[in-house]
DNA sequence: GCGTCCGTACTCGGATAATCTCTGTCCGAGTTGCCGAGG
DNA sequence: CCTCGGCAACTCGGACAGAGATTATCCGAGTACGGACGC
């Protein structure tokens, strides 16, 4: 199991965006170029984060993609979530109520939820509140000023 | 992104041996049974809790698999880890390494991890964490008289 | 010279293949228990 | 009646297909800029 290459990507990108705060819009293929990446690809899950708020997007020439909220209010559950959904990594299926206990799964059902579940739960609930303690703002602080420099530059660059 | 079935499937029939403890190796097709799962399939999952330590096997009639150690000292993170491996679920590809960065990608790994990838390392030591504080035993005491008596009945039946 | 119109180029957005993992099934190697024959 | 040998059935274990998700690509709809034309 592992998350998808595009959170990855995404993250990234939100951190650029946030790094720059150019004040026009930019393209997924100028921000494919600044990792390499993919940009029709990388345009797809923009899209994603466009669909959920975390983004806005313009068409045409001079259109690409622009921050909504400011970085100290997005947070990589954020980012994890727009692309992934808010579905559970795990998912149960109350086995418990079939087999032998087919006769009885209403019974089982109500003496309880499933412990396995809760646990599973409980602890993917960690995972994603720890998460929503990172946010954008607080990466692209982690960039060294040489780098902010050189994805402004790029960011900017007219031609 | 989803954890696999088999987890599910493997952490309930952990549960189940540590419910009964029969004196016997208990086969998968008597585990499959108990939840109505597919014996073959669960079968498979269960090969690598052998590989990994948890569980031993018995070919042969009145062979199976046999719980090694007590429950109390199998955690779900346990389980987890030997099905998927210690794999992390957000792999840092380092395209903060590529594009426009390629010619420095020395110097930016030189100056520190990338923040992203250690947010993400964090967040999942927190759910790892959080898996490795519940254990089978726990999730055996979680399961109602009734049902443990079915369960027993069903583990230790003769035909 | 200036305003308007049109064409072009560039953007996002969704529809369309290729690849990999998960899911599920099947058959072979090995072992144990049973059954019958022999002593 | 007890012992031994062969047989059969049942087990794990790994090799083999099918489904779903991820990865990647391509084409269409829409829009803004730039140039050409008319006034």
């Amino acid at each position: 199991m592992q998350l998808p290459k595009g959170v990855e990507w995404a993250a990234h990108s939100l951190v650029v965006l946030e790094l720059t705060r150019p004040p026009h819009p930019v393209s997924s293929s100028r921000l494919a170029e600044a990792y390499a990446l993919s940009a029709t690809y990388l345009n797809k899950h923009l899209q994603r984060l466009v669909r959920v708020g975390l983004l806005s997007s313009t068409s045409g020439p001079s259109g690409g993609f622009t921050l909504i909220r400011p970085g100290n209010e997005i947070t990589l559950a954020d980012v994890v979530e727009g692309l992934e959904g808010s579905a559970r990594l795990f998912r149960c299926t109350e086995i418990r109520c079939n087999g032998v206990f087919r006769d009885r799964g209403a019974t089982v059902r109500a003496a309880g939820p499933c412990g396995i579940d809760a646990a599973m739960a409980a602890a993917e609930e960690a995972w994603r509140g720890h998460l929503a303690t990172v946010t954008i703002a607080d990466l692209a602080a982690g960039v060294d000023e040489r780098s902010r420099a050189t994805l402004t530059d790029l960011i900017n660059r007219t031609t």
